[in-house]
DNA sequence: CGTTTAATTGAGGAAAGTCAAGTGAAGTGG
DNA sequence: CCACTTCACTTGACTTTCCTCAATTAAACG
């Protein structure tokens, strides 16, 4: 079984202080520098979490899954803006009752810790996708970071589930919608992926995919 | 005054499992992938973590400022490798010695707590300044950073210190350096910055800095 | 079944990367 | 104190590649 952040006890209590949030699709969540209240847990669906240029267009910063927290704030004002990507479940919590949890649940504070270092690295992987600038590169390097989470999940892993559309995956490697179709069209070309519809793509050759994702630029 | 990691007494406690390093600069200090022992302080100087690709080059993650803390492990391996950037004086605390801290000490924990929330935010910069295309923005971005985190350690601000060669900055905000050169003729030329020397740069027009800051590519 | 949204594909232009040569500064040893 | 070496950076010419824009096609949704 897989590490879960939180034991049942410390569900069942932090159950007691949430309420529970019901989204649809594309829905929004909290916006950028708006005043922080709360902190939430995905319970199901995919919410992303973006920055808006001041003029137009947006940067996706994080993808965030079931089992993962979101709602990170700096001077009492969300760092990012946050939405539903698909419809959505999540555990809304407000700050004030995860500050007082915190206090006299020790226990829950090295969970805390651990979870924080697992978006840490998660926030450094998607810094290393950025970075590359082939097109291909980056798609090869998302697809194994999405097979790596979905393992960790403890899901099933013979194709990869891509709950999000392709502008929405566009935006988080930070390449054109166009660059990006036609990398995908690449992986396919070449019998590296083969995608079975819109959500969901298969690996068929892993060592070619790996060679790719380890490409210098 | 600032806000302090670790109290005096914290830092007393601290002292006593640590072993002090003196690093000359370029000198390694822990390699990618190798068993992680310790968490690392930086008492001097500076300090940056990368990621090498497989065949050459590489990725810098970050840079760690006095009083940051490095050394992240994933299953007992450090996730990136971490090198001297100037002459370094940090301090070395061991994992067993930590982990022992950390269960006695509670209130520890939330000042781990906020460290690691302050280095999240830092990765989502990063990944912020990695999303932009244009060298001019990213170059901006940087220097805001570098800014920002010279107010935060309380330093004079009038100019911002730059201790790290050109291209250890064109390995953090992905362009090569001849990008960043170029970058660097032309905020100087158009009278945004001024450079006293290579490691010294003022900020001469802030407005028109924020602007290019601000370009959406 | 029609409308809206998502994705593909093509052509052209802008921009950064690479390569390579040259300049300047910093440190070294005589 | 001055040549000499080395390292850090600059600058130019050329090439590659991705982005922009736009026109189609395909898929989802009511």
């Amino acid at each position: 079984m897989r590490h879960q952040l939180l034991s049942e006890n410390e569900r069942a209590q932090l159950a007691k202080i949430a309420s529970i949030l019901r989204l649809k699709k594309g829905e929004p969540i909290y916006h950028e520098g708006s005043p922080a209240e709360a902190v939430f847990n995905v319970a199901a669906g995919l919410v992303s979490t973006y920055m808006t240029f001041g003029n137009s267009g947006q940067q996706t910063m994080a993808f965030l899954f079931p089992g993962d927290i979101f709602g990170l704030s700096e001077e009492g004002r969300y760092t990012s803006s946050a939405k539903a990507v698909t419809a959505v479940t999540a555990y809304k919590l407000p700050l004030h009752a995860v500050r007082r949890l915190l206090s006299t649940n020790a226990d829950l504070d090295l969970d805390i810790i651990v979870k924080l270092c697992q978006e840490l690295r998660q926030a450094q992987r998607h810094a290393f996708i950025l970075a590359k600038k082939s097109p291909v590169t980056k798609l090869a390097m998302f697809l194994e970071m999405l097979e790596y989470l979905q393992i960790g999940r403890g899901e099933d892993h013979w194709e990869i589930y891509l709950p999000m559309s392709k502008s929405d995956i566009a935006e988080y490697v930070g390449v054109s919608l166009a660059a990006l179709s036609r990398a995908f069209r690449m992986l396919n070309d070449r019998g590296v992926i083969s995608c079975r519809d819109r959500h969901h793509a298969k690996v068929v050759d892993k060592v070619a995919l790996e060679r790719l994702a380890d490409q210098p630029a």
